[in-house]
DNA sequence: CGCAGAGTGTAGCCAAGGCTACATCATAGG
DNA sequence: CCTATGATGTAGCCTTGGCTACACTCTGCG
């Protein structure tokens, strides 16, 4: 009975924690929309055109699950989409989809520089990217240019 | 294998990055269940109890809501749980809560080594923890035994 | 020119992990 | 001892992100 079910007894660091696993979770629902962002920008990039097939493929998802997810982008503003046309970004999409993939590179050079051996780094850095705040990332910034 | 649409034009970089992705995915689903054993472990080496309510505050979530993670706990063979009695762990609820506990320990240790503030290091853990490999694991140790 | 087949889109299903609402248990105080 | 109240458990709903199955376009080639 470490809890006081009383009403002033709310422990910060409960509340704390909370709150954690709250913004974690919250950031798992915002990885799905970077990772589409980021692939489509990468597509168009390298071969001028992003179909929801390839990036299905990419993804390792069935297109129709692809096609959900592009249209949820359309309902944030990320990305526009004629049908039968390809995907394409907005000017949004174009800037959530470059901050993400600075980060994944930051988050990439990071684990290198910790050491991670280059493939699980990419495994890592796919799961992790999403995870690492804006004060973190400035944090690795520091860090790698300031070599040891 | 799984099944080829069409046969030579698979990339092997394509499957490489939807594996990547899928594991991610993985990842996600076994999170909760760490999450949870975690908790518990910490509950139950603190309090000396760990009840439905209390997990439910800790992690931000409805005491229903906990509730039903426990049973999939106690279905995975981690937990035991009678009714109106506290949740316990198993043998193997321990010993992943153990891995989990450590894990966890050695991603904030990074971070801080890395100059992020203590703050958004455990915060920023409580995402990333699940999602670093044994072998980045490994890496992490090393570079925190050799001190720059 | 027309059509076969790949690509695209739609519909409907499932499981997971949230929630609220309600019902049941356990127990501490009066 | 018995009841009020908080803790526990159950039911049912919602949303998300998967999937398969099926229908519709587009297009290159015969």
């Amino acid at each position: 009975m470490t809890i006081e079910p009383h009403p002033a007894a709310e422990l910060p660091a409960e509340r704390t924690q909370a709150r954690r696993f709250d913004k974690a979770r919250h950031a798992q629902s915002a990885a799905l929309v970077e990772d589409y962002a980021e692939l489509i920008a990468d597509l168009l990039a390298s071969g001028g055109e992003a179909r929801p097939t390839d990036i299905a493929r990419r993804l390792g998802v069935s297109h129709a699950t692809a096609i959900k997810a592009i249209a949820r982008l359309k309902r944030e503003g990320l990305a526009t989409a004629k049908p039968y046309r390809g995907v394409f970004l907005t000017a949004a999409g174009e800037r959530l989809a470059e901050r993400v993939r600075l980060r994944h590179r930051l988050v990439v050079d990071i684990l290198l520089a910790l050491g991670v051996p280059a493939e699980a780094a990419e495994q890592d850095a796919e799961g992790i990217e999403h995870h690492v705040s804006d004060v973190a990332l400035a944090a690795f910034e520091r860090f790698l240019d300031r070599p040891r």
